[in-house]
DNA sequence: CGAATTTATATCGCGCACGATATAAATAAG
DNA sequence: CTTATTTATATCGTGCGCGATATAAATTCG
């Protein structure tokens, strides 16, 4: 093996390393979110819904979807586990019964109060400022959106 | 509610994209190396197995885990999944019996040539070029690793 | 209008990923 | 040496996450 092919390999090496940081660290991520989360009876892609509803009520499925960039296949059975806890309501919009609504109950607004202190408990458990964070978080999206841009 | 709280509430919320784009950056990761992968026959997480031993040869299910940062009930169905593919072999550590060294089989070493373009392809995906690559890398890696040390 | 196509959600199978627990080997303690 | 503890892996149950497919409603096209 010569110079020039062991320099390519260094290179393709830590871009390799890239994508197991960024796996590693949703893994890492959810291990601090888990704790927090389990006091309310959430996961994290079920806190994620919520937060989305928190912030908008009543959208549906292909919203949601859209949104947090996940499939019918993955949201279906999650809503409906929300749903059997009672946090959420699914409904056929009668304008358009392909859609369905999903929008909160009751209960699902309360959680709101309750989930008030994970995102500083987050943030303290990252040791990141947010001048820091804002920066990751520009580059991260930038490289998810290249990624998602093959086609 | 007062200036105060909006500019926190600002900062929560900033914060709180940190983590979700980290977590949609890890599926369109998986996206991308999914259609390389498939050609080989390799999901993402047996694809890191498989660096991991192309690197280093005859490690035990407990090395494996302490580098890629997954429990046995993780790595055991997947390597046995490995093994019934016939590449990698799994066998005890005659010294110490509870250990399970897995080593790469004839087919498992020529995998690693057919993967061979498979790094600079998420390279050119990802759009960034190596600097940037390092930084984020550097970065995450530092946030990944502050999470964890939370106990 | 009526058939073909598109759109929105749901279902199914498979592979992670982890917490809790089990099992068995190795080590420590008495 | 025997018992207790620790260590290493495996098993089980639950919840994602997606590709492939199904289903049914809405839209388009002839």
């Amino acid at each position: 093996m010569n110079a020039m092919n062991k320099a390519a390999k260094e290179k393709l090496k830590i871009e390799n390393l890239l994508c197991f940081s960024i796996y590693s660290a949703t893994h890492a991520m959810n291990q601090v979110y888990k704790p927090l989360l389990k006091k309310i009876g959430l996961t994290y892609p079920q806190y994620l819904v919520m937060v989305a509803l928190w912030n908008e009520d009543e959208q549906t499925v292909g919203q949601l979807g859209d949104l947090l960039i996940l499939e019918s296949s993955t949201l279906t059975p999650l809503l409906k586990r929300l749903e059997t806890r009672s946090h959420v309501k699914r409904q056929r919009d009668p304008i358009d019964e392909r859609k369905v609504i999903v929008s909160l109950t009751q209960s699902g607004r309360s959680l709101q109060t309750k989930a008030d202190d994970i995102p500083s408990c987050i943030l303290n458990a990252s040791k990141f400022n947010i001048d820091q964070v804002i920066k990751l978080h520009e580059q991260i999206i930038e490289l998810r959106d290249n990624l998602l841009t093959i086609g």
